[in-house]
Order: structure tokens, then C-alpha cells, then sequence
DNA sequence: CATACCTTCCGCCACT
DNA sequence: GGAGTGGCGGAAGGTA
């Protein structure tokens, strides 16, 4: 019967928090039903809204969700199980109902992940213990803490492990809906998906762009404040310890302890994301060779921007500019494979 | 691909 | 004694 109904359709279940963020759930939910559409219906994905108790959920925005059932339903044959994120990680863990229930789905689904803060809901389940995972960048240090055997890979916007996923940021909950419809159905039809919410959602790179420019801010009434204008202004330039320290007027062993004050960032942590968001942003808007791409942002060459990507986002530079690329491509058509 | 550097991060301690 | 600063050295991780 089970496995009917499993040729039948493809049930992706995602389970909803209290005080959820609202696009965690609707992000992948539009993703999902325009990866059927753009297949000419050829595909399925039967995405069911599951919650805790009976009746609307309300989400940490206020909007109200009417979920599909309760996890006191019997259960269905999951293909995929999500986990949506609350607002902020509650400091009670899950009710042992909710713990109980995820395990139990996770041990007979294909694959399962959590959706930015969503890892903190799948935690206490032990579904992360001994695997790389990424959350939202202000809780990195929070998930960190609280599970220590998990393996944090704080920067990146989607981590795969076995059949676990998480990811960064509200938005990635996009990125991971994206990946799975890639894993499914082929790229082809995750880009096509991806080229229409890209532009209607306007998205843009992930979660480094952001940190830079909020410990930037944090930032803007420490001492460092010149230092890092004259980083964002040149990013070009040498970067290393030794020579900033010397802009700041500061040896480097306090360079080092100031700037992580001040930033939260560790220096060499700051000049890798930021060359990163300068690179973006040329990929994006510009048809430049990688190699003078790499050279305008502080890289050593291509080669060493290109490991970067990969450590970082999870993609490499060619990839992410076929992806996400905002200017007219110089020939009217390239390779689509 | 393995090896020998080099840089970074960070705890520790001394000095002002 | 507390806060800020600077030097040293080991561990880790990246580069040539």
C-alpha cells in the first residue's frame, strides 16, 4: 500500500514551529509546486504542512497558517521531511511528542533537513550529532554550543550530509528546496525554477555578503573604522595581519583581538568573506574573465578563488555566475548542461 | 599527491 | 587590582 502510494506521488512534509518564519514554509512550498509546473506536470511533489496541535499556527510575523495535519495523524509514507525554523531558537527544546515524531519520519523517509533555525527544533532529536551542518550566521555559535558533537560549517547557505540537510538564512530554505528538485529531476530543471523566483523574489548571494556589512556597521565607532573603509575601498590589496595592524597603528597580536572585539569576525574570517562579496557581485553584474575577477578581489588567482567558492558556498565561481548572473551574457548562448 | 613552508588564531604572560 | 597592549609559541590549516 505504502509503497502505492510512494510510486503515486512524492510527499514532502514540512513540519511547522511555533512562531515559524512564514517564507521557511511558503520559500519551499512555491518551489516545489514550480518544479511541477515547469515540468508540464510530469512530476509530483505533495507538499503537506504538518504542525504540532490541531487548528493555525501562528508564525513569528503573524501570519496565520492553516497546517494539513498534526503529527497525531497517522502517519504517511514521507518522501522528504523539512523542518521550518522559528524566528528565534526557543530555549525550551521540543515537546518529546515533536522530538519522537521527527525521529521516527527521519529513519523512514529518503532524506530530511532543518531550514535555517529549523536545526534547533531537529537538535534534540540527535539527527545532527556527528554531522556537518550550517544555521542562520547569528546562531552558528548558539547550535554550536548546544551541540557540540554536531560538525558547524557556519558561512556556507546549504550543507548536505548522508541524507541530512541544513541551511542558512530564511531564504536558503529556497536553495535547499532548489537542490532537492536538482537532485530529482536535474539541474535543467531546478535552474529554470530558480531563473523565475530569482527574478521575482529578487534574491541575491547568501549569508557572508550580510556579515561583512553587519560588522561593519557594529563596528563603525571602533578605532578600526578607517581600517575598514580603506578594506572596503581597495579590496584588491594585501591583506594580511601584519600590514593592516600597521594601518591601525597597532601591533598585530592586538590588531587581531580588537578587530574580533569590535567585528565579531576574526580578521582573516572578515578579508575572505568580503573578497568573496566582491567577486559575487562581479560574477553577477559583470562578464569579466574569472582571472581578472580574481585578481580585483584579492585573490591569489583563480585557482585559489575557486577553492574558496567551493569551501564557502558550496559552488564554484562559474556555477554561481551561470546561476545568478544579472548581465546580458556576451554571446547569445552558451553550454546549458 | 606528498612534502615543506607560511599565515592565522589564540592562550598565556609581562608590562604600562 | 583592572584594563589595555604587545610579544611568544603551539596548533591548525592553507599554499607552493
Amino acid at each position: 500500500l505504502h509503497t502505492a502510494e510512494r510510486n503515486g506521488r512524492v510527499i514532502v512534509a514540512v513540519f511547522v514551529p511555533n512562531d515559524a518564519h512564514s517564507l521557511g514554509i511558503g520559500g519551499p512550498k512555491d518551489v516545489f509546486a514550480e518544479a511541477v509546473r515547469h515540468s508540464a506536470n510530469t512530476i509530483t511533489y505533495d507538499v503537506r504542512v504538518v504542525s504540532e496541535h490541531p487548528g493555525p499556527v501562528t508564525c513569528g510575523a503573524g501570519l496565520r497558517i492553516l497546517p494539513d495535519r498534526t503529527i497525531h495523524d497517522p502517519d504517511l509514507p514521507i518522501d522528504t521531511l523539512l523542518v521550518a525554523g522559528p524566528r528565534y531558537p526557543s530555549e525550551a527544546p521540543p515537546s518529546p511528542e515533536v522530538i519522537g515524531w521527527i525521529r521516527r519520519q527521519a529513519a523512514s523517509c529518503r532524506r530530511y533537513g532543518a531550514i535555517c533555525t529549523g536545526a534547533f527544533v531537529m537538535g534534540p532529536t540527535g539527527l545532527l550529532d556527528g554531522k556537518r551542518v550550517t544555521t542562520h550566521w547569528a546562531f552558528g555559535a548558539e547550535l554550536a554550543k548546544r551541540h557540540p558533537s554536531a560538525i558547524l560549517e557556519p558561512d556556507r547557505i546549504l550543507v548536505r550530509d548522508g541524507p541530512l540537510f541544513t541551511c542558512g538564512g530564511v531564504t536558503a530554505g529556497i536553495d535547499l528546496a532548489l537542490s532537492l528538485v536538482e537532485e530529482d529531476h536535474g539541474s535543467e530543471l531546478a535552474l529554470a525554477v530558480a531563473r523565475f523566483m530569482v527574478t521575482f523574489l529578487q534574491r541575491s548571494g547568501g549569508q557572508s555578503q550580510f556579515r561583512t556589512q553587519i560588522a561593519t556597521q557594529i563596528a563603525a565607532r571602533s578605532l578600526l573604522d578607517p581600517v575598514l573603509k580603506w578594506m572596503r575601498d581597495h579590496p584588491g590589496e594585501d591583506m594580511a595581519i601584519s600590514l593592516l595592524a600597521e594601518r591601525a597603528g597597532m601591533s598585530a597580536r592586538n590588531f587581531s583581538r580588537v578587530f574580533l572585539r569590535d567585528t565579531g569576525m576574526t580578521p582573516g574570517n572578515f578579508v575572505e568573506a568580503m573578497r568573496i562579496d566582491t567577486a559575487r557581485r562581479m560574477l553577477e553584474e559583470t562578464n569579466l574573465p574569472l582571472k581578472v575577477i580574481a585578481s580585483a578581489s584579492g585573490f591569489a588567482g583563480a585557482e585559489i578563488m575557486r577553492r574558496v567558492f567551493r569551501r564557502r558556498l558550496g559552488v564554484g565561481p562559474r556555477n554561481y555566475r551561470l546561476q545568478f548572473r544579472t548581465a546580458t551574457p556576451d554571446r547569445p548562448s552558451y553550454r546549458s548542461s
